[in-house]
DNA sequence: ACCTGAACACCGTTCAAGT
DNA sequence: ACCTGAACACCGTTCAAGT
């Protein structure tokens, strides 16, 4: 089912290849240690090519974070699938996806907020990961309907920007991932038919 | 009531003063324009001084923010003030003081994601305003709880980080400020006892 | 077809020299 | 006490020269 949700690409000469994954692998350490807007010089250095081989490969930065959270997307989609078959009542299904959501998107600091700027920019190269996000949470959130818990006229975009914008607060500001819940909380009291379940 | 909410400052020189409001009279024409993160370069460049006079008076981007933001807290206590004081019913009130909030935070570009990373830092030179803000959000939720229609535990903070991502999922996509508005819907339906009013 | 690395433009920051 | 502007370090981006 969940093939790598990557785009086909034409096969790359081989020390082309090799570079292009160097640069990648290279780019999840410092974006991992500095965030997303660590240095591209020094990436270039440290993968051990010049500046204009990564410009070739990834001609904007959106390009290369889009290529560093590639798997990204499935953990999202497997996230979703569980949240989505969950026999647990639909406000711990929801908090858990949300909370997992927050969570996988905040271990590169700074990415909170690209993939929040790109959820309406179809230009961005991280638009697509922001689609398949929507589509994620709209397939949670119509396992919740069924179950007669959401509100009317919840949409699943709209919900995914609030939810990418408590993301983006708690990777901004210093406080800590579990400081999401209280506001997540609110959000699911803002959707759920009944609070209490 | 309101008298300018600024800090007291010793008096400058003449001609210190003459700079240093020419370049918060630019660096607000050149934020409005282009956004926060405009050059301190050019807006240095178009005051006529020098960088480092811009330096020597603003250490920081943000203390500059800070400035160029100084009537801001202002409107936001004026506004806070008419919704605490408000005879609408609590959504209708609530709803217009974020409405009013997110419109007033956008003004300029980028002003949002400093406000909301700002909110629990300190060190940061718009703190204060962050904590005006805060202030001015608690009233309004005061006068809402005491007419009974908030819900027990709302904290004005969360609430405030909640609507600061908003307003910062609003500047950085391209969407609208209109489309804050289903987003504010979740929040109020969130935190208000009766959804209907 | 792909890579290298020098070159460029721009930006924030510092500081010695001036008044 | 305050200002100027040259100087520096850094960063993204381009491109001619190489293989």
């Amino acid at each position: 089912m969940s093939t790598t949700t990557g785009v086909e690409r034409k096969p790359l000469r081989a020390d082309a290849q090799r570079n292009y994954d160097k640069i990648v692998e290279t780019a999840r350490a410092m974006f991992r240690e500095r965030g997303a807007d660590a240095s591209l010089d020094e990436i270039a250095k440290r993968a051990g090519v010049g500046p204009g081989t990564l410009y070739r490969h990834f001609p904007t930065r959106e390009a290369l974070i889009d290529a560093v959270m590639r798997d990204w997307a499935d953990r999202i989609n497997a996230d979703s699938d569980e949240a989505a078959a969950s026999e647990l009542p639909p406000r711990e299904a929801l908090s858990g996806w949300f909370s997992k959501f927050v969570e996988n998107v905040g271990i590169y600091h700074g990415a909170a907020a690209k993939v929040m700027a790109a959820m309406d920019d179809p230009a961005s190269p991280i638009y697509r990961k922001c689609q398949i996000l929507v589509g994620a949470n709209q397939k949670v959130l119509d396992s919740v309907r069924d179950k007669g818990a959401l509100r009317d006229g919840v949409d699943a975009r709209e919900v995914m920007r609030i939810v990418s914008g408590i993301a983006t607060v708690v990777d901004q500001s210093g406080i800590g991932a579990d400081d999401a819940e209280p506001m997540l909380a609110i959000v699911l009291d803002g959707i759920l038919v009944d609070p209490s379940d």
